[in-house]
DNA sequence: TTAAAACGTTGCCATAGAGCAATGTTTTTG
DNA sequence: CAAAAACATTGCTCTATGGCAACGTTTTAA
C-alpha cells in the first residue's frame, strides 16, 4: 500500500523504514472509479494527493465550455489543487479520475504539520513545488511561442506516456487545441 | 538599502531586526543599467535576486528568433532562473533590464544555506514557490483558454502595473502575440 | 454480446492572428 | 537640442486553427 509512496520519499532524501512508518498513516488509502471526481469547481480543496495507480487530470471549464487541462498525474505523482488547498478558497479547478484510480489522500492539516515537523517532508514538499514550477515553465514557453504541431512533437518526445495512455480528446484539451486540429496535425507528422 | 528586503520578509513572517541584521548581509546590493543583461542564455545562473527598484524580464528567444517573456520581476520581487539555478546547467533563459534597476543578490550557496538554517527564510522561499506555482497555473489556463482579448482585458484589470510601465512591445510579448496585434486588440477595447 | 455512446477522421468554410510595408510618433543618445 | 533609432498604428494578404457535418471505428455498459 505504502511501497510506492515509500520509494518516492526515498529517491529524493534519506529516509528510514522507521521514520517514515511514523508518519506514514496520515496519508489514506482511497480508490476512484473511472470518470470520478476527485474535487469539483467551487468546492475547497483539503487534500493532497499521491497517486498509487491509475491517473487524475487536473482541468478547468473556461467561459466558452471548454474543457482546459493542465497536468495529469500519473502513478507516483502528488497532485492538488494548490490554490485552492493553501488559500481554503473554493477551487476554480477539477480533479476527476481518467481510469481507475488508487490514491493516497492526506487532509491538509496533516500535511503542513509533516511539513512543518519532519524535514524530509519539507525537502519533498520544496521539491515537489520546485519541479512543478519549473514544468509550468516549460509549458508558458510552449503554449505561448510554438505552433500546435512543435508542441506535439515537443510532448511525443518528452512525455510519451501521455500518447501511450490518453485519448486523443485529451491530449487535444492538453495542448490547448480541438480534436479535430490534433487529429489533422497528426497526419502531418 | 535593504529597507524593502526587510519589509517584503516582515510582511510574510515573524523576524526581528536582530535576526535580519544577522543574515542581510547575503545580499549583495547591485546596479544595473537599461537593457543590461544579468544572465544570457548558456550560463549557469548562480543568483537569486531581490528588486529594490526597476524592473527585470525574464525570457527566451525561440526557434524563429522571437522573445517570449515569462516573468516580470518589479519592485519587491524575486526572481532567478530557477532551473539553472537548481540543476547548474546552463539557462535557456536571459535575465535582462528594461529600465536602471537596483537588485539584491545571494549566491546560489548563501541563499540554500539560508533555505536551511533560517526558518524565516524557509517559509519564504516555500511561500515563493506557492505563488510563483499558482501564477503559473492561471497563465497556462489563460494561454491555453482565451483569445488574446481576453487576455489582455484580464492582464489590465489584475496586473495594470505593466501597462503603465511597459512599452507595447513588451506586453506583446509577454502575452505570446505580436506588436501588430495588439495594437489592433487594443482598439477594440 | 450487442446496442448505444463516445471517439477519430476528413471535407468544407469561417476567423483570429501573423507578417510585410508604409507612415507618423516617441524615445534615446551624442 | 537634433539626428537617429526604436516604436506604434493600420491597410493588405496569408496561414493556422476553429467548428460543423458526415461517416466509420472503438469503447462502454447493461
Amino acid at each position: 500500500m505504502y511501497d510506492l509512496l515509500f520509494k518516492y520519499i526515498q529517491n529524493k532524501t534519506a529516509i528510514d523504514e522507521k521514520t517514515f512508518s511514523e508518519f506514514c498513516h496520515y496519508f489514506k488509502p482511497k480508490t476512484v472509479k473511472r470518470n470520478e471526481y476527485i474535487l469539483r469547481e467551487g468546492e475547497v480543496c483539503r487534500y493532497n494527493i499521491f497517486v498509487n495507480s491509475g491517473c487524475l487530470k487536473f482541468y478547468v471549464i473556461n467561459d466558452e465550455g471548454k474543457e482546459l487541462i493542465r497536468y495529469f498525474a500519473f502513478e507516483s505523482k502528488f497532485g492538488t489543487a494548490l490554490s485552492s488547498l493553501i488559500t481554503q478558497n473554493p477551487s476554480s479547478e477539477y480533479i476527476q479520475a481518467i481510469e481507475k484510480t488508487e490514491l493516497l489522500v492526506i487532509s491538509r492539516q496533516d500535511f503542513f504539520h509533516l511539513v512543518d515537523t519532519v524535514p524530509q517532508i519539507n525537502f519533498i514538499y520544496r521539491d515537489i513545488l520546485e519541479m512543478a514550477y519549473l514544468t509550468s515553465q516549460e509549458r508558458i514557453y510552449g503554449l505561448q511561442g510554438q505552433r500546435a504541431l512543435q508542441q506535439l512533437k515537443w510532448l511525443m518526445t518528452y512525455q510519451p506516456k501521455i500518447f501511450s495512455r490518453l485519448s486523443n480528446k485529451v491530449i487535444a484539451s492538453y495542448l490547448g487545441v480541438t480534436p479535430y486540429t490534433l487529429s489533422r496535425l497528426k497526419s502531418e507528422l
